[in-house]
DNA sequence: CAGGTCGTCCTTTTT
DNA sequence: GGACGACCTG
């Protein structure tokens, strides 16, 4: 049968979309058009099979993936379908699970619950240190990190404390084991679980309860598990619980498992065909993205390790540009000619029509930032994954764990983190109380401070500001209704299989809300109503009365809300933001056809509070928000900015109707490398968050001993094949041009001195009939061993090699030359530390919305000699027109901070700036 | 108790 | 170059 979704596949490709019966292993070797088969294959069994969509479940690895299959697969299936198929990550899905299903492992009452936290890593870390701190080791001797990831480890290999104990064979270990028994009883303790948990007890629940496994196994009936060599040992299991029917199929390439560190288990793939004696295997072996030399290249250097089976990997795109190779004589160099050819690349490509992209990928995160500095000075628009997340910045960590708190009062680490966060008087002393009464009666710690204000066990002082803080929590829970457990039951917790949530990769409900979520339909569309006035002022001296009254008998303390507080109050438009969210919103509303079930446009009272409200009533009661406004300096109203974006997320996500739950677990899951978008020009990411994406140019930096590979891979021949399966996966990103590039000397933690490095083990294993050297400075005769670094010199012969642009701030004066180092030879620091790259990386954290490397001293205001004061246009010889942002420091010190409207911010020295006040 | 300053040690890679 | 902990001071 020929159907229209096999058209333009090669015989292989057609095999695999269509074998859709019984297991299957899919070798798919990089740029073989796995996705495409993967996609065809799931729109195959739905429109060519019969199979209703939601019997499928596809799984991932990251969301970034799962994203871009549920788009790809609902384009071929052109909207149509309603039901969709479930695809989601290992963990994500694992997540759903468990909100649902957990209390199954509930036995005489004791267990988690369904409001179970997510703890991330710095949550983790956070408990070993505490488990540290009880077992009296020395944090030099044995560092938390280590700690967890060994902790990690025998989690994912599925060994517990006990196992660990038995298995150790020195103190140390011991030691670990002891601490990996105390971190599990906190986290059961704290109702939470860790992303390994999250695997883990979705194992042992499929496992424990037949009657869940049966509803799961009943619900999905077709199993397709991508980047399968990336799989560990709870995904493993996880796959055959959930694929007992024997309609698996798992994709992957042996060449491509990167995250073996992570428990990955290479053994999973290359056993498939043990574990499925009936698994038919399928090949896709030509490549439709790399050129020849690119693909040669590639295959020769992975074609170094042992541990594989070896492929043809083929592609009919012959020729092609040779692959580049330039070698840096410094690292900001080598950004530099990064830049210079992305910006060449840009301006040519411009013409074609495809749209020009590229990436320039790197083995560690730090190295993107001489990167951004490079482009930002070329003005190149870039878009970088990986790194911070919205998520981890400290305001918004710390909200959310109100949040967190709200949701799960026993989520210890939560409390800790906001409990004095705006100070609120309770410190060290009071702590040490509450985890010594914690720890003793096996409490939590937010029992604890019940009993301490029973007991009156601190003084008075400190019992009211816990009262204080615990009104908070117990007013935020009252907004989410008194009936909050009941209504958070129904949500999550509906007993038919039928009823498993349709899953597209985001958590919401989808449009068609089933009888499960009896929360949702009734859930306000709160699109007018970004930021709330409650109508009540929430001032420390009114709650501390409240208080003071309530201390006296806590059985008093009333579930309530504090008289006077209407959360139903009339709204209050307050930002710019809010009003135009207010246009968008009702544009859209106008535009759409009324539909049946439109929402009210407020929520009725006695409904739960919507996720903005509650944030909004944080912010305010917390006195977290006031805090920041007090404090009054760029980066508190940064912070300001950043909650703001918070609270319009939780906006979005009331509108996607999601709980309370959803939204937390979305963003305990959601990386910042999910932000990927194929829309950029210019895409700055780690190797390992490359994987699965395709670029017409890719550069790959830092091909330096000890960089790429990595140092801490040197010694170990397992660990050098993965490095080398990494260099592999960078390489078959490029379609049509592939540069390497290398610098002679790094500075590494930003120390005065750069080191120099040896070129990495991967470029000599590139074939040189395949390589173009782009006219390596670093060769020059002013280089020649012997001339010690010679940076100093290259710069002066008049062969600027992508230098720094002469930015001297007077305006025509030559830049100072190195001064003379410690040992009469040029003083690296002086030229790379110097204002030229200071302003820019201020620069650069200005244009992010995030802090500013300022010096945090109070900025003392302008004398007034000069008029420079904040928000003065000024006019620059070089830079054109600003405005003053700040003035720090006096005298001949002075530095004035500007915005240029086209050369963006500048830090300037006012001595010299030239500056001309309009 | 809080906020600031200074020294230490770092760094893989990510759900 | 920066996060974080130890230490010190108001």
């Amino acid at each position: 049968m020929a159907s229209h979704l096999l058209e333009k596949m090669n015989p292989q490709q057609q095999d695999g979309i269509q074998s859709v019966d019984g297991p299957v292993l899919l070798l798919a070797g990089a740029g073989s058009g796995k996705t495409r088969v993967i996609t065809h294959r799931i729109a195959y069994l739905i429109q060519e099979r019969g199979v209703p969509a939601d019997s499928i479940l596809a799984v991932t690895f990251t969301n970034k993936a799962a994203k871009e299959m549920a788009e790809r697969v609902d384009k071929i299936m052109g909207h149509t379908s309603l039901a969709k198929p479930t695809l989601a990550t290992f963990h994500s899905f694992c997540v759903r699970v468990l909100r649902r299903d957990i209390e199954a492992l509930r036995t005489n009452g004791v267990g988690l619950t369904k409001t179970f936290a997510i703890y991330d890593e710095t949550d983790q870390q956070a408990v070993v240190k505490q488990a540290l701190k009880r077992l009296a080791i020395d944090d030099k001797q044995l560092k938390p990190r280590v700690a967890l990831g060994r902790i990690s480890w025998a989690k994912n290999h599925m060994i517990d404390p006990q196992e660990y104990f038995l298995a150790s064979t020195n103190p140390m270990e011991e030691k670990i084991a002891h601490i990996f028994e105390i971190y599990r009883k906190e986290l059961f303790k704290a109702n939470a679980l860790d992303f390994d948990d999250l695997l883990l007890e979705t194992v042992r629940l499929l496992k424990t309860s037949s009657e869940v496994r049966d509803r799961y196994n009943r619900r999905y009936r077709y199993l397709l598990i991508d980047e399968y060599q990336d799989t560990n040992k709870p995904q493993y299991e996880l796959m055959k619980l959930l694929g007992s029917h024997g309609n698996v199929c798992v994709v992957g390439d042996e060449d491509q498992s990167i995250y073996s560190w992570r428990g990955a288990d290479i053994k999973n793939i290359l056993d498939f065909e043990k574990d499925f004696p009936a698994a038919r295997t399928i090949r896709l072996e030509q490549n439709y993205r790399s050129t020849q030399i690119i693909l040669e290249g590639a295959s020769a250097v992975v074609a170094q390790n042992t541990q594989r089976k070896g492929k043809n990997l083929w592609t009919s795109r012959e020729g092609g540009s040779l692959i580049g190779y330039y070698e840096a004589p410094d690292g900001e160099n080598e950004a530099l000619f990064i830049a210079d050819r992305v910006n060449k690349y840009l301006k040519t490509a411009g013409e074609s029509e495809e749209a020009p992209r590229c990436a320039v990928l790197y083995r560690t995160n730090s190295q993107s930032r001489l990167v951004e500095e490079a482009l930002r000075r070329y003005q190149i628009q870039y878009h970088m994954v990986g790194g911070f997340s919205f998520y981890d910045r400290a305001e918004v960590k710390d909200i959310l764990s109100y949040m967190k708190l709200v949701q799960n009062t026993n989520d210890s680490i939560a409390l800790n983190r906001v409990i004095n966060s705006p100070a609120r008087g309770i410190g060290k002393t009071t702590m040490e109380v509450l985890e010594r009464i914690a720890l003793t009666t096996g409490i939590s710690t937010w029992d604890a401070i019940a009993r301490v204000i029973q007991d009156k066990l601190l003084p008075q002082r400190a019992l009211m500001a816990l009262a204080s803080f615990r009104r908070l929590i117990e007013d935020a829970q009252a907004m989410l209704g008194t009936e909050f457990a009941e209504k958070l039951a129904a949500d999550v917790g509906a007993s038919d299989a039928a009823e498993v949530e349709d899953a597209d990769v985001s958590f919401g409900f989808g449009d068609e809300a089933g009888p499960s979520e009896t929360g949702a339909d009734e859930t306000a569309d709160t699109s007018f109503d970004t930021s709330f006035n409650f109508g009540f002022d929430f001032g420390p001296s009114e709650e501390i009365s409240t208080i003071a009254a309530e201390n006296a008998s806590d059985s008093d303390a009333a579930h309530g809300i504090a008289a006077g507080f209407n959360p139903f109050a009339p709204v209050v438009l307050k930002s710019a933001a809010a009003t135009k969210r207010e246009k968008a919103a009702a544009i859209k509303a106008a535009q759409e056809e009324p539909k049946v079930e439109e929402r009210p446009a407020f929520r009725k009272p006695g409904d739960a509070a919507t996720l903005p409200e509650l944030i909004k009533f944080l912010n305010d009661r917390s006195g977290y928000l006031r805090a920041l406004e007090e404090e009054a300096t760029p980066e508190s109203f940064s912070r300001i900015e950043n909650l703001k974006e918070l609270a319009n997320a939780a906006q979005d996500a009331q509108e996607r109707g999601e709980t309370l739950h959803e939204f937390l677990d979305h963003a305990a899951l959601v990386s910042d490398a999910d932000s990927y978008s194929a829309e950029a020009r210019v895409t700055l990411m780690t190797l390992h968050a490359a994987k699965g994406l395709e670029f017409p140019l890719v550069f790959l930096a830092g091909m330096e001993e000890g960089l790429f590979p990595h140092s801490r891979t040197l010694v170990d021949p397992t660990q050098m094949e993965e490095e080398r399966r990494l260099c592999y996966v960078g390489m078959t990103r490029a379609m049509d041009t592939l540069i390497m590039t290398r610098a002679r000397y790094r500075r590494r933690y930003g120390s005065d001195m750069p080191e120099g490095s040896v070129a990495s083990r991967f470029l000599e294993e590139v074939p040189s009939r395949l390589v173009e050297d782009l006219g390596s400075p670093g060769m020059r005769p002013a280089y020649r061993a012997g001339s010690g670094y010679g940076v100093r010199a290259g710069y002066e012969d008049g062969e600027r090699h992508y230098s720094y642009e002469d930015e001297d701030q007077s305006g025509g004066r030559a830049r100072p030359s190195g001064a003379p180092g410690v040992n009469g030879r040029p003083s690296y620091a002086a030229r790379a530390g110097g204002s030229g790259s200071l302003d820019n990386v201020a620069n650069f954290f200005a244009a992010r919305g995030q802090k500013v490397s300022r010096p945090k001293l109070a900025v003392p205001e302008p004398t007034g000699k000069t008029g420079l004061q904040r928000a003065v246009r000024v006019k620059h010889p070089k830079y054109g027109e600003g405005m003053v942002i700040q003035r720090e420091g006096d005298g001949d010190d002075a530095k004035i901070t500007v915005q240029f409207q086209q050369h963006g911010v500048k830090k300037l020295v006012e001595k010299f700036a030239q500056l001309q006040i309009l």
